[in-house]
DNA sequence: ATTTGGTATATTGTATACCAGCTTGACTAA
DNA sequence: TTAGTCAAGCTGGTATACAATATACCAAAT
């Protein structure tokens, strides 16, 4: 006799300690703004343990992936630290975040539907009246789902993931220079022009596009942001 | 009385035993051609540490970098595994590998001496003769050192790096595609082609070709590599 | 003979114990 | 008062011990 089909799913095995802990450590540190703090910022591996109720051992796996990706620095016999960017190294984050999703804007062109596409133009409807600054929260946000958006429509995992990972460490200063100037209107222009050129499956003035909007955010980094280094 | 200005280098505190071990698996992993092989890849983890005399924890910190940066992959009570990558993972690496390069060389017309430029063209100098097929070998390691030096002369640490992981997991791939059709006499042309765009400080031209080169490589892959999946 | 359930074993995941190096601070001597 | 020394205790690095689970093997029943 069979035994009976039960629509079973196999149980969540639940992503080994170590993964949790270490989602729970990165969400930590990136909600902590590095920039703001003034005050130590050495992690304890005993003192996380034990906050996590947990031993040092995943906890130290944890940390040697957060420092593979950046976000700390360990030194040996003294501890492991949060690292607060250099200036340089925000402009470089900025210039390789160009090169990806200029490129994404590139495989968009190509892979992409005409519904896809359209639902980037939807995203700034609401925007349409132009009193962008009085809103510029829910700007700040609609203007990190464009970007990640693009990224998603590009059909390509690690160009995502890799640009991804920039994005975390980017997001502060993003939303720190949002509000500068006109930067806010001046982005939604851009961004019209850019769903213009993938609309008309323009593969080079697309790339070219975002690759200046994003080339534009470092300028105006390296001329006007002053609480880095 | 203020000590005496002696230029004094940090003492080298020894890397961690577990970077050792680190780079110790990377190069171990690394000349395996994976693709060739057959047999079993899983890593025992107390095999390594005997092998390299330590425990296995430092081993297993070693572990989770290398998985990481995708060499590996550990499945929860099994162990680590060599990851063979599948064709669509090599087509991904090769299109943002086209993205990162194409953006160095853009850089490279900004911030490159014409020193630096012309030490690009030395580097083909003994393939002038034409009989790139006879010394496949030697004219591949140039092939390599070229794109090398196109991401160092960008002077973006970020970018040399992420396209240096990307490289690794490439290399093999890449000497087993030189050899096919007339595609050593073409790059060189292409090199040369390249050469000259950023000898005339062309960024848009530089990048162009850097990118179409690249993407060249992922058709080719696409087409004719067989060994993959 | 094949299948099924149990048990033994091997291997990873986690916790703990131990060690080495640094920091700190108190005490002593010049 | 100050510099120097030594000791104690923190802290991370490494090793080992223990727990959980996957796999392999075997025996028994159909």
């Amino acid at each position: 006799m069979p035994a009976a089909a039960l629509q079973l799913e196999p149980i969540d095995t639940g992503e080994a300690l170590k993964s949790r802990i270490y989602v729970r450590l990165k969400e930590a540190i990136c909600s902590v703004n590095i920039y703001a703090e003034t005050g130590e910022s050495r992690l304890d591996e005993r003192q996380l343990g034990e906050a996590l109720g947990v031993s040092r051992t995943p906890v130290r796996e944890a940390l040697v992936r957060l420092e593979q990706e950046g976000f700390i620095r360990t030194i040996p016999r003294k501890g492991a630290f949060i690292i607060r960017k250099k200036k340089k190294e925000i402009l470089e984050m900025i210039t390789v975040w160009a090169a990806l999703e200029s490129m994404a804007a590139r495989l968009v062109t190509e892979h992409a539907t005409d519904g896809d596409i359209s639902t980037l133009r939807r995203m700034f409807a609401k925007f349409d009246g132009g009193e962008v600054k009085a809103r510029i929260d829910e700007y700040s946000a609609t203007n990190i789902s464009f970007h990640q958006a693009i990224l998603q429509l590009s059909r390509c995992e690690l160009l995502n993931r890799l640009a991804e990972n920039l994005f975390i460490h980017m997001r502060s200063i993003r939303m720190q220079t949002i509000g500068d100037h006109d930067r806010a209107k001046q982005s939604i222009i851009d961004h019209m022009h850019i769903i213009e050129a993938l609309e008309n499956r323009d593969a080079d003035v697309a790339e070219r596009l975002v690759r200046e909007h994003s080339l534009n955010l470092e300028t105006h980094v390296a001329q006007h942001v002053t609480f880095l280094n």
